[in-house]
DNA sequence: CGTCGCATGTCCGAAAACGGCTAGTAAAAG
DNA sequence: CTTTTACTAGCCGTTTTCGGACATGCGACG
């Protein structure tokens, strides 16, 4: 444990917009977008580099230029519910270019009628574009959701080549 | 489960039972009786060193051997609400061997109608001790109460000469 | 086809309950 | 008469509780 009771701030550019990373000692906690919903409260938390921001940062500018289709960087989900916690794990399978739908997640976590509140969970997701939660469309195939608006999803299904 | 990393736990004998010490890098954040009223979860917390506990262990041993009579370990506070903060620091000028009253440290902080306001926030005092909410009594003298039970604060006010 | 009802976990706001109190009054002791 | 004790009504921040609202999807109706 370092200086760090909070996660440090790191920000980068994005086709859309700032992006702010986050990380603790044990890996990457979080990617937001700039004035997205439900940000947390970041106000004292400090800003500064680790290895995994940086690391996010280069691969995050890598798949921006298209030039890479996975991440590796070591992520942090401990914030979260349990609940919470085994949606956003179930997101990271579903691979560039793919998508999939709030029910077929909602399975595949063995709770298949809490399709609701997958979508909540979903929407909480705090490390956007490498928790993949961009690629989950309604079961119709509309893009129902965006907590970083719905431009944003589109963009980003329209660089993997979805749309 | 929050975004922040958690403090550092140590334990160390009392007169009355064990103790738990939990730092921060900032400081001393915890001191708590074994079994006490409002104990945070600490169930995932690490336990181990630090200089903090270490300091506090030391300065805790000689206080309860009649050899100091006021602490110079840092102390942490973040946690709680501002209100919260603002009655615990009024409660560190409260001296060895002395005392005060719940409505005296209403009018202290500025609030003198939030007496009783004042006593749940004393009753929540994170750093037992330390932050010596048990030199607070009632206006009429009374012991009115002790998360840690008003043995172990009867016991604080003995060995500090004040009955 | 539209609409409706329902299932599910979490967050958020509002409202109510709950104290580590006190000062004031009223009844009971001495 | 004083001196206790008992009870009451306000006081105020925090905690608890409760009712909706959600990044949905399926089946039952007309």
């Amino acid at each position: 444990m370092k200086n760090t009771l909070f996660p440090l701030l790191h920000s980068i550019p994005s086709p859309w917009g700032q992006l702010v990373l986050a990380a603790t000692p044990e890996g990457l906690c979080g990617v937001w977008f700039e004035g997205q919903k439900h940000l947390p409260a970041m106000a004292h938390w400090p800003t500064g580099h680790s290895a995994f921001t940086t690391q996010a940062a280069i691969e995050l500018r890598e798949f921006f230029a298209q030039q890479r289709r996975s991440f590796t960087v070591p992520l942090d989900l401990r914030a979260g519910t349990a609940f919470q916690q085994s949606v956003w794990r179930a997101l990271l399978p579903i691979g560039y270019g793919q998508h999939s739908s709030y029910g077929a997640v909602a399975q595949r976590i063995g709770n298949p009628a809490a399709v609701r509140a997958v979508g909540a969970a979903v929407g909480r997701n705090p490390i956007s574009i490498i928790v993949p939660c961009h690629r989950v469309l309604g079961a119709s195939g509309a893009l129902t959701g965006y907590a970083g608006g719905l431009e944003r999803k589109e963009g980003l299904l329209r660089l993997e080549g979805v749309l």
